[in-house]
RNA sequence: GCGGCGUUCGUCUAGUCUGGUUAGGACACCAGCCUUCCAAGCUGGGGAUCCCGGGUUCAAAUCCCGGACGCCGCACCA
């Protein structure tokens, strides 16, 4: 089948293997779903991608950025709800081995499973009542924890767990994070790093994963006296909204919404959410997911986190898996923080002077997938021409390298001198190639993104210019080496955020 | 986890139904020649535990059983 009429995730997922972007592990052991690695392409344009991200979410903001551990003691994720929100009480046949939610269970054949109940419990209503396995009317083994957190040991004894998401870490080191900011409010933390969650049964490829990396900012206010920013450039702006209140109707699309207008309707539930919007919508410009292809979906009650009093997902349109959560914007008020006070005994509230008042912050959350914005940001830079040519028109500041460096034929006098070129443009990630033939090394270095080409031809040994390819457009302009530098730092200058 | 379908060089695949040569091809890759700008050509080369384990058979990529992984539905997705 040509290229042209396969589908575009199937392109990209046989290029992603072929070319070093991404894989799934462990092969050569049959693989484990939901694992993934990056290649040498695909590390370097997350890691890319995740500096953008820094520069329009942490430096733009002036707020701090920490890295805090994967492994967290148990009350960690006990105050933080996580033990028992995100583990379910499972049943399992002893025969057909079929799986099911204990409380599901017990509540289809009329019985009412308590919140919190014990396993031994749990046994005691399927004994009590007879309950046997729907599918084949055997008995159950006894019940057991079905936990969607990894468990680990800490030293020998001391159970823990792989972070589910990197916010406890900043929730548990807040009195310190407060100090470094000038005890002041409000205050926004930040971290990028790997969460761990132990799906059932990971599909969707590259989307779904079991370990993945989280870029989030925990941002801490005083609902009474941080009421959120009120300057007109970002009044003025329009989001894509699909609220709750239309999904309820059946309404699937996305409606454009000026944010002045839902906020003096009061429709966000406080003001900072709508300028993480607002943030977002700049940042998802500047990876090149146009206008139309995202949206801001409001949850519903039943499909929200326990810690979230409202909640956004920022889902793009993807060609396999339709609308596709990328990111979440989560109002988590001081749920988290006092839960800490709760079982660490720590007192986490902050004094406000203008009021005269101490209070547990408030927090809004923004956090994004990185891995899947990859992916999104890969599947809208493919482009499949008619004659073949596969490239990735990625933005030049997110591509897995600055620019090629070839000489036009591989000659000792042409390598040489590119070699010397290169060597000049050390300041950037050079792609040096001088294998096969110059067309050969254009199409190679378009189909992993790389925007720029610099040419080694005839005319350079008596001048000292040197061609320059444009990816996408394939068109060459002369220009001297020595004004390479200056140009390819214009050329690859990112953008800044619109608020 | 359940049901259906699938897994063969780096990649895509032929072969499997109907067991029987050194598992064939295309592209990619490497070396050399050629080459004054877009995957050209010529010559040569390296590449496959046929997903894994077990079984049937004189003989298994091929048939049977179990497992892993993938895709599609169901369930799950704080």
């Amino acid at each position: 089948m040509p290229a042209t009429k396969q589908k575009k995730t199937d392109v990209l997922i046989e290029l992603a293997k072929r070319r070093g972007i991404f894989w799934p592990s462990y092969e050569i052991y049959g693989g484990v779903k939901g694992l993934l690695t990056l290649g040498n392409v695909g590390f370097e344009i997350k890691r890319r991608l995740e500096n953008l991200w820094i520069k329009y979410f942490v430096y733009s903001r002036n707020f701090q950025i920490i890295e805090s551990p994967v492994i967290g003691p148990r009350p960690v994720y006990v105050a933080s709800g996580h033990e028992t929100q995100f583990t379910d009480k499972a049943l399992k046949c002893e025969k057909c081995c079929s799986v099911f939610r204990a409380d599901h269970l017990l509540s289809e054949v009329g019985i009412n499973v308590p919140e919190g109940a014990s396993l031994e419990h749990i046994d005691e209503l399927v004994a009590h009542n007879k309950v046997k396995c729907p599918n084949c009317g055997e008995n159950f083994s006894k019940a057991f924890q079905w936990l969607l957190m990894f468990k680990t040991e800490i030293g020998v004894g001391d159970p823990g767990y792989l972070r589910p998401e990197t916010a406890q870490g900043i929730f548990t080191e807040f009195k310190r994070l407060y100090v470094h900011s000038r005890s002041s409010l409000p205050l926004g933390v930040a971290q990028i790093g790997k969460v761990f969650r132990n799906e059932v049964s990971p599909r969707q490829g590259p989307i779904r994963l079991r370990e993945f990396t989280i870029m989030e900012v925990e941002f801490f206010f005083d609902p009474e006296t941080n009421t959120g920013p009120l300057d007109e450039k970002y009044l003025e702006e329009t989001i894509p909204v699909l609220t709750a209140e239309d999904q309820e109707k059946g309404f699937s699309g996305l409606r454009s919404v000026k944010v002045r207008d839902a906020v003096e309707k009061g429709f966000f539930s406080n003001n900072w959410i709508p300028f993480f919007l607002v943030l977002t919508k700049s940042f998802l410009k500047a990876l090149g997911i146009p206008d139309g292809s995202y949206r801001f979906r409001e949850k519903l009650p039943s499909e929200r986190a326990h810690y979230a009093k409202q909640l956004f997902d920022c889902e793009v349109l993807l060609e396999s898996w339709g609308w596709t959560e990328v990111a979440g914007f989560a109002y988590r008020t001081d749920y988290d923080l006092s839960g800490h006070m709760r079982v660490s005994g720590e007192d986490m509230s902050v004094f406000i002077s203008s009021t005269n008042k101490k209070v547990v912050p408030h927090v809004v959350e923004p956090s994004f997938g990185a891995e899947r914005l990859l992916y999104a940001l890969l599947e809208y830079s493919l482009k499949i021409e008619e004659d073949g040519r596969i490239y990735l028109s990625i933005p030049s500041y997110l591509s897995p390298f600055d620019v090629s460096v070839f000489p036009l034929l591989s000659k000792p006098d042409f390598i040489a001198k590119a070699k010397e070129v290169a060597s000049y443009l050390s300041d950037f990630k050079v792609n040096f190639d001088d294998s096969g033939s110059i067309g050969r090394r254009y199409a190679r270095a378009d189909e992993i993104g790389i925007p720029f080409a610099v040419t080694i031809d005839h005319q350079t040994f008596s001048d000292d210019t040197v061609t320059l390819r444009f990816r996408d457009t394939k068109e060459q302009k002369r220009i001297s080496i020595a004004s390479l530098p200056t140009e390819l730092a214009r050329l690859l200058s990112t953008p800044k955020p619109l608020v």
